[in-house]
DNA sequence: CACGAGACCTGTTCGC
DNA sequence: TGCGAACAGGTCTCGT
């Protein structure tokens, strides 16, 4: 479920509350429990476990796909990967079959980290800089422009797709917003990035932009057994719509591969030149 | 440097 | 019904 969208909801809700839930902000670390031990990607659990006791949660963050827990003097760092979830319950509830993680709060509440497939990791540091520091811009904070994003398109000769996809060139794209991104912006997957011209980067620009906002704004998009009850799965123009028409066109969408990752596109609407 | 394959994992869906 | 293949929101590492 973790691409920005997704992740910035969860990040609302734990900093906000929800009804019935209430923030996690201000509550102090009694106990924690690591059953996966690999799910640590930078300590052992006993140093994990009495580093985390004690400390406090001073701020909750996102960081690209990122959610950062600000502690004492910590930062605990979560990274969902492909099926990775945070819930809050109550200390009592027995453990559910895919928790990898839990941390106990003073106050009765727990925060547990479940994850089907295992690839979901944790980072516990004083200086967030050493995990968060290969990250590129934040795509919806307004000191990312579009001229920014067509002067580091012109810096590379990479695939358009797999140059959105990687986290150093921008923060918090998947392979859910990339593909109708793309699709919006009328640009195909495989276009070498440094072809754009200014008028293609802002328009690709404003659609990134905009296909994330309205993710956040339907609480992202929740497939199969990951829910979270966001409902932007129900308004995609072309992820996982092969054989349907294009919103746009009516040309039915194409199913590709793309640096291994399943693309969609109109074939019609997106075309590569020459 | 850019790209592809393989690894890390489990669960669901699809095709025969 | 059963069984294996394909596929899944991500990222790292290795070889060419």
């Amino acid at each position: 479920m973790p691409e920005l969208p997704e992740v910035e909801t969860i990040c609302r809700i734990l900093r906000e509350g929800q009804p019935g839930i209430p923030s996690l902000l201000g509550k102090i670390i009694a106990g924690v429990q690591v059953l996966w031990p690999r799910t640590l990607a930078n300590c052992s659990p006993d140093e994990f476990r009495e580093r985390l006791i004690g400390q406090s949660i001073q701020v909750i963050d996102r960081r690209g796909k990122f959610l950062l827990f600000q502690l004492s003097p910590d930062t605990l760092m979560v990274h969902l990967r492909m099926s990775g979830d945070l819930l809050v319950e109550a200390v009592s509830t027995p453990l559910a079959l895919h928790h990898r993680l839990t941390i106990d709060f003073q106050d009765g509440l727990r925060l547990s980290f479940n994850d089907a497939r295992k690839f979901g990791r944790v980072w516990l540091s004083a200086d967030p800089g050493e995990v968060l520091g290969s990250l590129g811009p934040e795509p919806l904070d307004p000191s990312f422009t579009a001229l920014d994003l067509y002067q580091r398109l012109q810096t590379s000769h990479r695939q358009l797709k797999p140059l959105l996809l990687d986290q150093s060139f921008l923060a918090g794209l998947g392979n859910i917003y990339t593909d109708e991104a793309l699709h919006l912006a009328h640009l195909h997957p495989l276009m070498p990035s440094n072809e754009l011209t200014l008028s293609q980067a802002e328009r690709l620009w404003r659609r990134i932009r905009q296909v994330l906002e309205e993710g956040i704004r339907r609480q992202g998009a929740s497939i199969d057994w990951v829910y979270r009850g966001g409902d932007f799965q129900n308004y995609f123009r072309v992820y996982q719509r092969t054989g349907e028409p294009c919103p746009e066109c009516g040309t039915p969408i194409q199913r590709l591969v793309v640096g291994q990752r399943g693309t969609h596109i109109c074939p019609n609407c997106q075309v590569l030149q020459r």
